[in-house]
RNA sequence: AGGGGUAUGGUGUAACGGUAGCACAAGCGCCUCUGGAGCGCUUUGUCUAGGUUCGAAUCCUAGUACCCCUGCCA
């Protein structure tokens, strides 16, 4: 695979190491068992370019290391989960390009054995059924000073617990009426640790585990045993559950005190935290992702405007380009937002290699060449990859009627105008040299045509003898032979670069950029674009990369825009 | 306010008591049949204040700023 030019880790060619390899490099160089991650998704919506940070760390790791990484659906809320979910999760996971093989698990699977660690956790004085409401569960939590009271109900005997938690679990109860919560310390500074609940009642049937259960283990109390049963030795996760790391080590001290066991497994996860990916112009929220499909703002999950990854994977974004990003930006402590620019240059640089070049025309404007005969046509030759020659090349139509780029041609050029305008020369790329001698116009006083002569001596865009020079070369496609087609064409989502700053009183969605997708829906291509299959990325010279959409029809083909190419020229005018 | 974290150029990230480096961005130039790509050069930084030390981004003390925690979400 392509991405591991990381030699052996720990070797003094290597990169500098972030704190988690340096950790599991240590781990291993003390003889540590095994390395085992694992990426634990929620199955309660689409996973996006955030989780592909934490799929890379973990599935990254495990392959430098020599070590497995499992996929686990962390499905222990079954009122939010679903199955398409857990279908999108398995295929992007894949298409980023990393393979749990035989490790793929549910937390759901576990359900019989935490409740027999919940009672042996009941059995030993540690977890109680509360009769008390949510709401007097939290009123009693306290706050971040002041400490919690003890729940009335945390002193019941023991074996009225077992009781009570059996006849929960044979649905006894209403949902909502009563939980089993751990008997730590209400009175902890770390909330966590005042007495969390471990079960509560749902009368609910579950995506994977159907409809055995009507009580489920709250988060807290599966994950870090479900990291235990696995297995897993380096439990990775991001920063805000570094307050929860106390309690998942209480939870497996207690088991383990209490003379539970994981068969095969003689040691305990331990968890580190990094901070999550951040993005200017981007909302990695689940919640709000969903609610921007809920409300049609985007087509759905895979918009390309989403920063999901099957959004990106429609829009035309590689594997290799997010993998590439997630490297570069590394993994510390710090909340960081990154530059949505650096996603963009990681495609650019991935794509630059392997897109074959295409020329299409989004703003046509007509040339006529005068002195080209009528009723002649010629292929041009041109290379699909000036950066790779293997690519080879193709043939290109051209005849005596071109479109060019509205933007190419100027009737009184600002300075340094290299591109077509009246009396000016510039290279038709793969073609010919043309000088524009006159423009037609409308009544209107807009022009419907531009009126150039060619230099027969310049054929397939190569230089004339006699040493004249153009500093322009610009895209075209022959008007005879073009093939139209729909091209979209994506900005950001949001207008503002923390899209989360939103004026008091306002909606996040204000921040929302009406103008994130703009449809052309007659570019002019050239013919050989005809036939492409979905998915297929190519350059379109001098405009960016692009790539089928798959609501291309046979006749008729849909381009996303991927992302442009880096436009000086823009930059400049911009900056004036 | 209690607890848990984090502070290095514009943005990220290294340096683990010994020359503050790298990437992206920015700027300048070269080159070019993509104003693309490529190449070269340049600007910009250790949160603050003390202290230890021959020497501090790193160790100590005191501050400051930001993030997370009061779901029967994960």
């Amino acid at each position: 695979m392509a991405d591991q030019e990381n030699s052996a880790p720990g070797s003094q060619a290597d990169k500098p190491l972030d704190f988690i390899r340096q950790i599991v490099t240590q781990h291993q160089q003390q003889g540590g068992q095994r390395v085992i991650t694992r990426f634990p998704p929620e199955p309660n919506g689409y996973l996006h370019i955030g989780h592909a940070k934490s799929i890379c760390l973990n599935f990254g790791i495990a392959q430098e290391f020599s070590g497995q990484c499992h996929l686990r659906m962390d499905d222990t809320n079954p009122t939010k989960e679903e199955q398409e979910y857990i279908q999108s999760i398995q295929e992007d996971v894949r298409w980023l390009g990393f393979d749990w093989g035989q490790h793929y698990y549910h937390a759901s699977d576990y359900f019989a054995q935490l409740y027999d660690w919940a009672i042996l956790l009941i059995e030993a004085g540690k977890a109680y059924v509360d009769d008390q409401s949510a709401e007097e569960i939290r009123i009693n939590r306290g706050t971040l000073t002041d400490p919690g009271r003890n729940s009335p109900f945390r002193g019941r005997p023991i074996q009225e617990n077992l009781e009570l938690f059996s006849a929960m679990r044979e649905g006894a109860f209403p949902d909502g009426s009563k939980v089993l919560r751990a008997k730590i310390d209400m009175a902890s500074p770390n909330l966590n640790l005042r007495d969390p609940v471990m079960y509560r009642i749902l009368h609910a049937s579950h995506p994977h585990a159907g409809n055995s259960w009507c009580i489920y283990p709250m988060y807290d109390w599966a994950h870090g045993q479900s990291d235990w049963i696995e297995g897993i030795t380096h439990s990775i996760c991001t920063l805000e559950f570094e307050n929860h790391r106390p309690l998942y080590d209480w939870f497996v001290e207690s088991l383990i005190a209490a003379g539970a066991q994981v068969p095969k497994v003689g040691y305990r996860p331990h968890q580190y935290e990094f901070a999550r990916l951040e993005l200017t112009y981007t909302l990695l929220s689940k919640r709000k992702l969903l609610e921007l499909v809920k409300s049609d703002v985007v087509r759905g999950w895979d918009d390309p405007r989403m920063p999901t990854i099957c959004g990106y994977r429609r829009r035309g974004y590689t594997p290799q380009a997010i993998r590439n990003f997630v490297t570069e930006v590394g993994v510390g402590k710090f909340n960081s937002t990154i530059d949505i620019g650096r996603l963009e240059n990681a495609l650019r640089d991935d794509l630059n290699r392997r897109a074959s070049r295409r020329m299409a025309v989004l703003q046509p404007i007509k040339i006529i060449i005068d002195n080209y005969p009528e009723n002649q046509v010629e292929q041009m030759e041109a290379a699909n990859n000036p950066e790779d020659p293997s690519a080879g090349t193709r043939l290109i139509p051209f005849s005596r009627e071109v479109y060019i780029e509205a933007d190419d041609f100027r009737e009184t050029p600002p300075p340094k105008y290299f591109r077509l305008a009246p009396g000016q020369e510039v290279r038709l790329r793969s073609a010919y040299w043309i000088r524009c001698t006159h423009v037609d116009k409308d009544s209107a006083g807009n022009i419907t045509a531009i009126h150039c002569t060619y230099d027969p001596q310049t054929r397939g865009g190569s230089n004339p003898p006699d040493g004249r020079k153009v500093k322009g070369t610009i895209h075209w496609v022959s008007a005879a032979h073009a093939i139209s087609a729909e091209v979209r064409l994506y900005d950001h989502l949001f207008t503002a670069a923390d899209p989360s700053d939103v004026p008091p009183g306002k909606d996040w969605k204000v921040n929302l950029n009406p103008q994130s997708e703009t449809v052309i829906a007659a570019a002019k291509l050239e013919p050989s674009l005809n036939d492409s299959p979905v998915g297929t990325s190519f350059q379109f010279e001098r405009l960016g990369y692009f790539c089928v959409d798959r609501d291309s029809q046979p006749s008729r083909l849909v381009f996303n825009r991927s992302v442009s190419l880096k436009d000086s020229w823009a930059k400049e005018q911009k900056r004036k």
